[in-house]
DNA sequence: TGATTGACATAAAGAAAGCTTATGGAACAC
DNA sequence: GTGTTCCATAAGCTTTCTTTATGTCAATCA
C-alpha cells in the first residue's frame, strides 16, 4: 500500500478538524472518498491512526505522533511549492544577461522598465561585454541569454535576430557632407574619423567596410566610449561613427546624424541563448519586454 | 494538476542520478511512466524543472531550488513513516496498563517476559490498583487497558474474561482441616482467619461469601500484603485466604493449599478496555502474551 | 422508550490516472 | 553513416479514485 500526499493531507485535515465529514467538505471530496483515503493511509503505515467515534474522529497515539511530524512537513512542502509557483508566475526571479554596451545603453533600459511595469519583483543583472564575451557567457551559463551581433558561432547556441543596427556618421551641421541625406562610404574615407578602439565589434565592422571598399582606415582619434567620440565631434575634431542604436546620439542634438551608404554598414543584433536550455520565466519576461520594445508596442 | 508524492520522489531520483532511464530502473517503473510523472509535476508547479539533454537530464535553476528543499523533506517524511511502521511492527512502543496487585505479582511477570522474548523493544508501565481504580484509569485513557475483576460497569468499557480465580485456604499440613481435599466455607467460619485488609476486592469477595452463608467474619489478623498473610500462616497464626493466582503461594511450599468449597469462592478476572478505542500494537502484543500465558502455550 | 439525527462504513459503477509495450527522433561516437 | 543511447509520444489495458446510494451505530430528544 502506497502512501500518497493526498492521503497525508487528508489525514492532517481530519486530525485537525476532528471529523471526516467536515474535512471532506474542506478538501472538496465526498466523505466516502475521504474514508477510503484514510483507510489506505492506515494500511500504508500498518496502523490505525484515527479512532472513529460517534461524533467524529480523534487521533490515536500513533496518529498524534504522525500529526506532530507531518504538520510542519506539509507546511514546508507547501511553502516550497508556492515559492516555485512564484518563479513561474514571475513574481520572483533574477534575469542574468550579457549585452553589448551599446544595447545596454539604448534598447535595454526601456525594456527593463517595461518589464518592471508588469513584473515589478523581478531582478536584472546586466553584464556589458563585447560580442565574443557575450557568446562565452551564454555558453558557460553565466547568463540566461545574451544580446550581441550575429556571428553564427559553433556550439549549441541559438540565435534570434532582434534588430538591424546601422552605422551613422555624426558631424557638425555646418560640415559640407551634412547636406547629404546619406553619406557614401568613400567620402568618409578621406575625412578625419573618430572611431571606437579596435577591440569593439563596431570598430571591426567599420574597418571591414572600409577594407572591402579598398580603404585603410586611419582614425583621427580613438576612444573606448562612444560618449567620448560624440564629445569630440561636437568640438569639431572630426566625424564620429557610431551605431544607430547608441543612446549617445541623443546627447548631441546639435550634431547631424547621417547613415553611411554605398555600402551601408549594418550589423544584425541577435538574442543568443543555449539551444539546449529553456529560458527561466524571469528571463522570458525580459525577452518579451525586449521584443515589445522593438515592436514599438 | 496535482502534485503527488510519487512525482516528487520521481523528480528527486532523476535530479540525483541525472537520468530518466536510470531513475526509472531504480523506481521499478518504465522510463515512459517516469517521463509522464515528471511532466505532471512540472505542470503542477508551472515550471520546467529538468532540462533534457542528449545524455540524461539536469535540473534547471528552479529544479535545483526544489531539490534543495525537497530532499530533507522527503527524508523527514520517510523517517516519520518508518517510525510509525516501527510502532506497527512492535519494534517500538510502550504498554500502559493497570492491574490488580495479585495479577501484577503472578500472571503479569510471565506475560511480560513472554512479550519481551518476541518484542524486546517494547516497554511496559504497570500500575497496580484496586478494581475501581483500574476501571477509572481505563476510562480516562491513563492506561491502554486494565486487568481486574468483572464488575460489569457503566460506561463504554468492554470486558473479556481472562481466568477464574478461586480463593484458597493456606494452612499448616498438621492442621485438622488439611486432610480434606477442599474445605467447606462453614468450617472456616470458626477458624482463626488471616485476611487482606478490607479495601481489597478479595477481602470483599471473602466477606460476601461468608455473609451469604450467614456468618460474620472476624479475622484473627489483617494485612495489606499477601506475603504477610503467608508468613503469618507459616508461623501458625491461622489460616490465610488468598487467591489461587497469587504468586505468594509458592513462597510457602510447606503449607497446604486447599480450595474453599460449598460454596467455592470465585472471581472472574477480566481484561478491561474502552470499547471505542483500539489497542495500540504494543498493548496488543502484551494482551497476546497474556492470553498465551493463560493458555499455557 | 422509541424515533431522530449525525457520523462513519460499505458497495457498485463510472471516471480518471497510471503503467507497459511499441515506436519515434535527436545527438553522439566510432 | 551506422549504431547506440536517451527522452518523448501513442495506444491499450489495468488500477485506482470518486461519487451516489445505502447501511450501521450511538447519542439525543420527546
Amino acid at each position: 500500500m502506497s502512501i500518497t500526499l493526498k492521503g497525508l493531507r487528508a489525514f492532517a485535515m481530519v486530525q485537525r478538524y476532528g471529523s471526516f465529514t467536515r474535512a471532506a467538505a474542506l478538501l472538496n471530496i465526498t466523505q466516502p472518498a475521504l474514508t477510503v483515503q484514510i483507510r489506505q493511509l492506515e494500511a500504508g503505515v500498518g496502523l490505525r491512526l484515527l479512532e472513529r467515534t460517534p461524533r467524529g474522529a480523534e487521533p490515536t497515539a500513533a496518529g498524534r505522533e504522525l500529526a506532530r511530524s507531518l504538520e510542519p512537513l506539509l507546511q514546508d512542502l507547501d511553502h516550497a511549492i508556492a515559492s516555485l509557483r512564484d518563479l513561474a508566475a514571475r513574481r520572483r526571479g533574477l534575469v542574468r544577461l550579457a549585452v553589448l554596451p551599446s544595447v545596454a545603453a539604448s534598447l535595454l533600459p526601456g525594456a527593463i522598465a517595461r518589464m518592471r511595469a508588469s513584473h515589478p519583483e523581478l531582478g536584472v543583472r546586466v553584464h556589458e561585454a563585447v560580442t565574443g564575451q557575450v557568446y562565452e557567457m551564454v555558453r558557460s551559463e553565466e547568463v540566461d541569454f545574451g544580446i550581441a551581433t550575429d556571428l553564427r558561432p559553433g556550439g549549441a547556441l541559438s540565435l534570434e535576430p532582434l534588430f538591424r543596427d546601422q552605422i551613422l556618421a555624426l558631424l557638425p551641421p555646418s560640415h559640407a557632407l551634412a547636406r547629404m541625406q546619406s553619406i557614401p562610404l568613400q567620402k568618409l574615407a578621406t575625412e578625419r574619423l573618430l572611431l571606437l578602439e579596435s577591440d569593439s565589434s563596431i570598430r571591426r565592422l567599420v574597418d571591414d567596410a572600409f577594407a572591402s571598399a579598398g580603404h585603410i582606415v586611419a582614425p583621427a582619434q580613438e576612444a573606448v566610449h562612444m560618449g567620448t567620440l560624440v564629445g569630440m565631434a561636437r568640438t569639431g575634431l572630426g566625424i564620429a561613427m557610431i551605431p544607430s542604436s547608441a543612446a549617445e546620439i541623443t546627447m548631441a542634438p546639435e550634431l547631424a546624424a547621417r547613415p553611411v551608404s554605398r555600402p551601408g554598414i549594418h550589423r544584425v543584433v541577435s538574442l543568443i541563448r543555449r539551444s539546449d536550455r529553456s529560458l527561466p520565466p524571469a528571463a522570458e519576461a525580459l525577452v518579451e519586454a525586449l521584443r515589445n520594445s522593438l515592436a514599438g508596442a
